[in-house]
DNA sequence: CGATGGCATTGACCTTGGTCAACCGCCCCC
DNA sequence: GGGGGCGGTTGACCAAGGTCAATGCCATCG
């Protein structure tokens, strides 16, 4: 494939490619194939062999796994400018994907042969580097995501989620577009949609907040840091 | 501190270490801490800054978060051979520990700096690739655990918990020998110790099982494996 | 030897959030 | 315009597991 080093640079928005070498990124770059989905398309499936890992354009993908019962539980949405399955290229010889990757919205990404990067991380500390800080920030995520799950209950999480949503300079009242569909901002969080609804509506009942669809406007932001024990912004 | 390069070769117990070259790893354990602990005593916590990861030579130390209230979630409970906060060197500059560490037994360790293991990663792509491992299979362990956590209920967590103590040779009747007291198990598993109690209470009454203090034995095998949905042993 | 304290067990009760079902609003499409 | 389907909401009910309290069981120690 021909494709011009200008558009490498659009790589440079994950963190795993920011800070690695022109010339790396352009070679990794001419490898990489256009993929482009659907709404519900499947991207790969848990088990199958890892022959290649993303970087998402635009859209959204969700990282999930499935109970044998069916149902499902979303371990990660990922966003635009951001890459994932890089990490599978290390579990033992011929890793396989231990999640299922499906596009929420229409998406289209990249998708850069494990190969070509492991020669390219082989030859430069640089791409390790980069590399070791992307799994790590998945890790403390992780971490996170687990510490939520167990020791705070379903509004803290949710909660906890709506005030992620609001970008850090914002100081008047809050307005948080809700990206998703509410299904899939429950099975995040590890609940149900009924329960989202049920809190959602408490928390207008409260006077917290004001909900319009997908749209919700962040009366009391104070109040929301105190349910999920944040300081006071000052 | 002057070491024996003989004993270096305790580390290679460990996956960061098995592949690194025999000079990288003597270097290495030149600029290593003895450290000993008590039950109890705490290792490190929460927000303070990493200057060194962990090799654990023996007895045993858990890794966990506490909530604002004072409950204890274990992320992780870690077993002689292996090695610990490796990843927290790539949290942006000057990263803090994500996690508590006690010590749960009596232990044994070996502190390293991670300006050294920084500087040797630099120079050797074979322990950068180490490092990938490592890192890659807490990633996958993590995932697992936040399936079980939001997939599974208590009954599956424990049984699981059971069938990953039995070793894998293990053809006849299997006893399983609980090496930690129950309430770590319980805050591992998320859960609580009046609930493990009375799960294991259900499952010696089903005679899946016999409970004689911290010893278990597994009766019936098949049955266990079919409540987590794993296939039968051949 | 009895006292103390930590861990585990058991019972009674309660709370959170899940389940099931009905229903609404909306969009799409025939 | 009517029907159907999907996502979301609401209500009634339920159950898994948490909470609280009492008790047992050792192990340790004076």
């Amino acid at each position: 494939m021909n494709r011009s080093p200008e558009a490498a640079r659009e790589l440079r928005r994950a963190y795993l490619f920011a800070d690695m070498a022109e010339e790396h990124l352009n070679a990794l770059f001419q490898t990489a194939h256009d993929i482009h989905l659907n709404a519900g398309d499947a991207l790969f499936r848990q088990g199958q062999p890892a022959e290649r890992f993303f970087f998402l354009r635009d859209g959204m993908v969700k990282l999930f796994r499935l109970s044998p019962e069916g149902d499902e539980k979303i371990i990660e949405i990922m966003q635009p400018g951001q890459t994932f399955a890089e990490a599978v290229m290390f579990m033992g010889t011929h890793g396989r994907y231990p999640v299922n990757a499906e596009a929420v919205n229409e998406s289209r990404l990249y998708a850069i042969e494990q190969k070509s990067f492991l020669n390219l991380l082989r030859e430069s500390s640089d791409a390790c580097f980069g590399l070791l800080g992307s799994m790590s920030r998945r890790l403390h995520m992780l971490v996170n995501q687990i510490e939520s799950l167990t020791l705070q209950n379903a509004t803290y999480r949710l909660v906890a989620y709506l005030l992620e949503q609001i970008p850090r300079d914002v100081k008047t009242s809050p307005e948080v577009q809700l990206t998703t569909p509410k299904g899939v901002i429950a099975s995040r969080l590890a609940i149900q949609p009924e329960t989202l609804s049920r809190i959602l509506a408490k928390l207008r009942q409260g006077g917290l907040i004001d909900v319009h669809g997908n749209h919700i406007t962040v009366r009391d932001v104070q109040a929301l840091r105190n349910l999920v024990h944040l300081p006071p912004v000052e």
